[in-house]
RNA sequence: UGGGGCGUCGCCAAGUGGUAAGGCACGGGACUUUGAAUCCCGCAUUCGAAGGUUCGAAUCCUUCCGCCCCAGCCA
């Protein structure tokens, strides 16, 4: 591999340049904000993140690294009902675990609490905003709807000493939760509903995670937020679409408090996958409903799941920039993010042989108590990655998928009187099926061609239509593999309701009975594998010595299962 | 029927008035001791629709259609 010349980051030619790069290099160029680039993630720490916050990660950490600048990771607490610090746990790990960092700037916008109140002490002052002591419903009234206006309060024009004793007292704890909020003074008959005086602070008598009890009023997200931005001079503010009719209001309360550089908040489109969610109350429902083992179930979107699904986080950073950055919502195909770890893991998983559900063969032209060890390769795309030795000898396992009593058209595999390559070592000829008494093949008997060792010379070359992985029957080692399917059997669930009942109730499945190759038997958890022909996989961390259980991250392609599927349907109607 | 957005190949996505990139998927072929990988080849006379401006429009104008978001003291 070539180095990158020494001198400094070099301009990717391939480097994204969607609409907010754009904007941004063009912020640069022209000197606003004295050209610094300075962006944050801001997470609530009320549940795990997914893979639609890989995008904003990669959008928020990449902008800022491509432009010399600074990304901060702040946790956005304003809301103790819902916050915690499993959670905010969990989001620093998987950020790492994406190979970004924020050094030393972990803010918290609880950090904030003191001077967010002091701001709107100010707020007050300057008459842009008031205590309003309606009832939550009537403010709910009072807003008016989509297409008519709001009514002002009647706590509207209170003075502002009253306002400011007011606000006070709310702090120090003498009202009751919902009985007064403070609001900003906008317009109660502006078409953004966002304008029409929205609530900055609410009382709320519950611990916070990191401020304890002592604080029971709180600020809401529309307050604390763009004033966040401010404190900590952000730039360039990245957040869904959703935020766009708010931006109103992120640039108004930033106007009233007078900051030298106004951060500036841009909207891109979230990310939606096809056959999962990817939204946070969404993936809560299902963990919470127990439809799933935990935050971190190999089915789930989340980074945790995606990790302990085998996923790497090269392949979720490819797809990220894959994907792209823009304003359209659109829904991605799971197929595109598979390409992305099967190219990864192509390059770097070691190749092994493991049998999912096996089928004894035994070789009757080969000798009783003979152990051969064969020479085989473990990354045929990496040469560094060197060889190993797979004991072979007269009783092997196969998968049941590569023998057919009866072998449909194009079949390569194993079948009676057919041969097929057993890798790494022979060509093999099926003599004989076995059954029990109620018909199950139990047994292949097999001949091998002793002439056809691989690599033992010209004469071992011999072309045969197939080739299948196997194992040594007494070398083997158990294993539990688990297979999963896609967790929804919508294409967009919960979409139109029930997203509980579109759950995919095939989308586990637990194969005990498998064997693997011997040099598995001290696999560590973490640890990614090709199985050939199948896919790869994963060593889960319920592995524990002496029970090795795998996750199989993806499939490999299978374009025989293709072939096969059209057979069926052409056999069909 | 208020406001804010979005509509380019099955999916994602470039394109910013000069004659439709790329990726995924898909189809075909080569190679193959992984039916994998790799490598070739194919895949939008057309950019939601209709008008208009222009020598020239996916890009500008007009109208229409479709989809998404907003009435939390959630974020």
């Amino acid at each position: 591999m070539a180095t990158k010349p020494a001198g400094g980051p070099e301009p990717a030619p391939s480097a994204p340049q969607d609409f907010i790069r754009q904007i941004v290099a063009e912020d640069v160029r022209t000197g606003r904000l004295r050209s610094r680039v300075h962006t944050r993630f801001p997470p609530e720490p009320n549940g795990y993140l997914h893979i639609g916050h890989a995008k904003a990660i990669c959008l928020d950490f990449g902008v800022a690294e491509e432009f010399g600048g600074l990304c901060n990771l702040r946790f956005d607490d304003t809301n103790p009902a819902k916050e915690e610090v499993e959670y905010v746990d969990a989001i620093r790990r998987d950020i790492h675990w994406l190979r970004f960092d924020w050094g030393d700037r972990e803010f918290y916008a609880s950090d904030y609490f003191e001077r967010l109140y002091a701001c709107a002490v100010t707020l007050i002052r300057t008459g842009k905003a008031y205590v309003d002591s309606l009832t939550a419903d009537e403010i709910r009234e009072y807003r008016g709807t989509l297409t008519e206006p709001g009514r002002e309060s009647p706590y509207r024009n209170r003075p502002v000493d009253e306002n400011l004793d007011l606000l006070e007292r709310m702090r120090k704890g003498e009202f009751p939760d919902g009985t007064h909020v403070l609001r900003a003074k906008i317009d109660m008959s502006s078409p953004n509903i966002n304008m029409r005086d929205p609530t900055l602070y609410r009382i709320r008598h519950a611990a916070h995670h990191r401020t304890g009890d002592l604080w029971c009023i709180y600020p809401t997200y529309d307050y604390a937020h763009p004033l966040s931005d401010a404190f900590e001079e952000i730039t360039h503010s990245l957040c869904t679409l959703e935020f766009e009719d708010h931006r109103p209001l992120y640039d108004w309360v930033i106007a009233q408090l007078d900051f030298a550089d106004p951060p500036q908040q841009i909207e891109f489109a979230r990310l939606n996958l096809l056959y999962t969610v990817t939204s946070k109350r969404k993936l809560a429902q299902i963990v919470v409903d127990g439809r799933v083992s935990g935050w971190d179930d190999p089915r789930l979107p989340t980074l945790a799941g995606l990790r302990r699904r085998g996923y790497t986080p090269e392949a979720i950073r490819d797809f990220c920039q894959r994907i792209g950055i823009d304003k359209s919502e659109g829904v991605v195909d799971l197929a595109l993010l598979e390409h992305c770890v099967r190219e990864d893991l192509n390059a770097r998983a070691l190749r092994v042989m493991g049998i999912l559900r096996p089928i004894k063969v035994v070789l009757v032209s080969y000798p009783e108590d003979e152990v051969e060890e064969l020479e085989a390769v473990n990354n045929p795309e990496d040469a560094s990655a060197g060889t190993r030795t797979v004991p072979f000898s007269r009783e092997l396992y196969i998968d049941r998928d590569d023998f057919r009593e009866v072998p449909p058209p194009k079949y390569h595999r194993l079948s009676p009187g057919a041969e097929v390559r057993l890798r790494y070592a022979y060509i093999i000829k099926c003599v004989e099926v076995v059954k029990d008494e109620r018909g199950e093949i139990v047994e292949l008997r097999c001949t091998h061609d002793s002439e056809t060792k691989s690599g033992s010379g010209p004469q071992a070359r011999r072309k045969v239509k197939g080739t299948i992985h196997w194992v040594s029957a007494k070398h083997a080692v158990p294993a539990e593999v688990r297979l999963y399917d896609r967790l929804f059997i919508a294409e967009q669930p919960g979409r139109d309701g029930s997203l509980l009942d579109e759950l995919n109730p095939a989308s586990l499945q637990v194969l005990t009975a498998c064997r693997v190759e011997p040099s598995l038997a001290a696999a560590s958890a973490g640890s990614r594998y090709q199985f050939e022909r199948l896919g790869y996989f994963v060593v889960d961390p319920d592995s524990a010595p002496g029970r090795l259980v795998f996750n199989r991250t993806v499939t490999l392609r299978d374009t025989w299962a293709k072939i096969e599927q059209k057979q069926r349907g052409e056999v069909g109607d």
